[in-house]
DNA sequence: CGTTTTATTGAGGGGTATCAACGATGGTGG
DNA sequence: CCACCATCGTTGATACCCCTCAATAAAACG
């Protein structure tokens, strides 16, 4: 069964023939653990794609005063350092929030792939798409007072682990800190856990044990504004 | 002459053939005029991607209590809705800033061309992770306080002015109101100008006339914490 | 069981927002 | 050419959101 969520998810792009799963299969073979705080790409190497397989990651900057700014979240099935060859994001980097597990890849190998195979070119496109609608609505966000802004950010990790079958109908698996939390959003440690209490209290949401239940999606969607057409999940044209 | 600024960006991706250039500037023959406060897409067509030639706009999206967020600006030479087939970015928007001459394009036939030319291909690709880059960037910059964020967002735009031959030594014109500003900021209008005010204080930039003055261009560089090497100027490999 | 990380709470301050008003600017039409 | 009107820039006062610092409790870890 081909039920590995990374190709799980570039099949949201379109269906791949027999032939590039199998490609891709092979491609993504080797193993290795990362521990949590430390960084998945191996220094010095930039001809490495690396492919999360498990555990929770992100992307982030780390500023001159010391503040870290996580950019987005890389959850399994997602593609790191795809395209930075050269020039592209000397200075963003990506860190395991969790224990992860990940695939090294060559970046000339899947260049290839992508050369020879329509769909796996398309499934490429339409990761590098989903990544860029995604930032865009991270920024949106950030125009957003903090309690909206958390919970956008919940409902989008609801979704996204959803589609991986990590969630289930009402919670979701969430073993990062409230630390990790708001740099991811922007704002400080203490100020998350107070928005988290005030989402609590109102009876919104659940956080006990490193998981998030939220009892009534709907209603923390319209707090949110949460509008997951940007996530690009009904498919890729052309 | 090539001088065009759209093919002038693209170059920077790497060369393009004869032939290459030659299709592209029979694509972007047609120009027509949009004005400021208008939207750039042709409202229910999804089949077109707009080549804005001049003037200033920008990519937005507009929250329920009625603010604007604008995630990018879009300068002479830029790209829009080239990806938004079905499913991608429904709710955000390209308007004109300042008056704008646009090209519309079929996005049928831009797409053949990226099939079929490995260069175009290669500068659209380019493009895109670019795009993806300065959003990621953006999100950075958000977690920078408003003077810095300010200094920040006038350095990128300085640089990619001054390639596409709209800047000089030390100044270029910004046709755009200190409202637009703030949107793009995530701040609002009256922080705009008094961070503004601030700043032409410490003698580190003038503003007059629509025209932007950096008498010492490092040391708002360093205010800001610019590194321009996610503008990917260097160009794109494989 | 000690040690480190994380969650929580309080107090105080700073950065920005909001509201409101006024002046400056520029385009438009009589 | 001037009067008008809309937009934009500027300033002040007030309030609120959120940050920082600090301390304690709780939990995770080896």
């Amino acid at each position: 069964m081909p039920d590995d969520p990374f190709l799980q998810k570039l099949e949201r792009a379109g269906k791949l023939s027999d032939e590039e799963r199998v490609e891709l299969q092979v491609l993504i073979k080797g193993r290795r653990t990362v521990l949590a705080r430390d960084d998945i790409a191996i220094s010095g190497s930039s001809d490495r794609v690396y492919l999360v397989t498990g555990g929770f990651a992100c992307r982030y900057k780390t500023l001159q005063n010391g503040n870290r700014r996580i950019v987005s979240f890389v959850l399994p099935g997602d593609l790191c350092f795809m395209h930075d060859t050269g020039a592209f994001g000397r200075d963003l980097r990506v860190g395991a929030l969790t224990p992860c597990t990940v695939a090294d890849l060559a970046r000339s190998r899947l260049i290839e792939l992508i050369a020879r195979y329509p769909g796996i070119s398309r499934a490429i496109w339409w990761v590098t798409l989903r990544e860029l609608s995604r930032a865009r609505e991270w920024i949106v966000n950030d125009a957003r007072p903090a309690n909206q802004r958390l919970a956008h950010t919940l409902c989008e990790l609801f979704v996204c682990l959803q589609v991986i079958g990590l969630a289930d109908e009402h919670s979701f698996g969430l073993p990062i800190s409230q630390t990790d939390l708001g740099d991811a959003l922007g704002v400080s440690a203490v100020h998350v856990n107070r928005v988290l209490q005030a989402l609590r209290a109102e009876g919104l949401i659940t956080w006990t044990n490193h998981r998030v239940t939220i009892p009534d999606v709907e209603s923390l969607k319209e707090l949110a504004e949460f509008e997951p057409s940007y996530l690009c999940f009904d498919g890729y044209g052309p």
